[in-house]
DNA sequence: TTCCCTATTTGCGCCAGCGCAAAGACAAGG
DNA sequence: CCTTGTCTTTGCGCTGGCGCAAATAGGGAA
């Protein structure tokens, strides 16, 4: 299996931890406690008190909320070198999304008062935890937008694209988005529903534009799907 | 019987500039340059540059932002104590959202360096303004969550909810959201279309929920609308 | 291989909510 | 007072997309 990372991750360039020595790094990261999950496995449930605060090290974790309904939308995908649940850490509140791995994962975990001494000893890492929030804060209005203004099919675009940028790998045949992706999960994080989605990706898959399977998508021509997304 | 409505705004309380001294929020503040703005006049535009940040003295902003087909969404209305644009110009960006005011509307602003500066001598501001983006974000996060799971009448209940908690004022008849509002404001905040807004407003005041007039709105009736925004 | 469980597809009916268009209401300034 | 411009209401038709239900397909385990 061959692993190019033609398509990074820009978070992970400008982490929570960056602009710290190695030294330094290894230092806080001893002061966590390590953790591997199997995939499908809860790191924490939202509504917990929220005990830690989690840097993925390895792998992938799922951020869903739920509202009073039990319906379930996807907030984001987090990879290596992110963190969350900061928030709720910094705020002394409980967690606010539910966070499952897709695969296994490897994370580091801190809890409140070591987290807060953490922050008081490194101020640069509440800087950069500031940057970083505001790049998500940015992404959610961004998506929050579409969803006011945009069709349905145009957010299942460009949530493809997004999982593409996020987790994409090059390969023969296209871009394949390499996490377990079923129909339900592309809709959660769309804001439509699992049959909306199955439709549009046939369509999609007639035009040549994508190929999907059980829990797989591959994106053969990127190029369409970003002209449908942005004009129409 | 009747429960207290807290009508204040978290924020103000737990703004940038907490747990700094009188003494140093006046030299800040003297470091920034002033200014007032008459209602319905722009401070910056979604897409310039963004040269300075600015916090709100007296009055009230409407945050909006536009997409590729020039339809708007109201991201937050923002008052007294509140910053904005931090985000674009700590990352030197473009301004991400338009700002106009909607009332006579006072503000101090700080360019990029002086205020970076200012942060790198007040490691307190960073932390504080983390605070605040994490609030934000939950915010938006919640919204996005609503407009993904919840019925147009549901979002628009909760934006008047919003509002009220933000910009309400008690009075004889009820609580007045007290600044101008038109339908299509709402509808740019609730992810609908005025004439949706319109209906379900008319609706309300038949059940004596609200009584709404040209650009204003006042609940009458808050704990039938909570009941409804929340169960159904 | 076969069984079983879960994911996916697709036909079909239905309705919430969009948006045009036209009329009505209100505010400000002659 | 009337005029003008903006905001609001409401009738009406239409359609995007939801969601049930039932059939189909993959993939893992034994």
């Amino acid at each position: 299996m061959e692993k190019e990372l033609a398509i990074k991750n820009p978070i992970e360039t400008a982490n929570v931890f960056s602009g710290l020595t190695e030294q330094h790094f290894a230092r806080l990261a001893s002061r966590g406690q390590h953790d591997n999950l199997q995939p499908k496995s809860t790191l924490f449930r939202q509504g917990d008190p929220a005990q830690k605060c989690f840097l993925v090290r390895q792998g992938r974790l799922k951020l869903t909320k739920l509202n009073e309904a039990g319906k379930e939308a996807i907030i984001r995908y987090i990879g290596p070198a992110e963190m969350t649940a900061a928030v709720a850490v910094i705020k002394g509140m409980d967690y606010p999304v539910t966070a499952e791995a897709v695969e296994p994962t490897e994370v580091t975990g801190w809890d409140k008062p070591t987290f807060l001494r953490l922050m008081h000893d490194h101020p640069q890492i509440a800087i950069n935890m500031l940057r970083v929030v505001l790049e998500r804060l940015d992404e959610v209005q961004q998506r929050y937008l579409e969803l006011c203004n945009e069709a349905v099919e145009q957010r299942i675009a460009r949530t493809l694209m997004r999982l593409m940028r996020h987790a994409g790998s090059r390969t023969q045949d296209g871009i394949l988005i390499d996490i377990p992706l079923s129909r339900q999960s592309i809709a959660d994080y769309s804001g439509t529903t699992l049959y909306t989605v199955s439709r549009t990706l046939t369509a999609w898959e007639r035009n040549g534009w994508v190929q999907s399977g059980r829990e797989r998508v591959r994106i053969t021509n990127p190029h369409a799907l970003v002209q449908f997304a942005e004009g129409s």
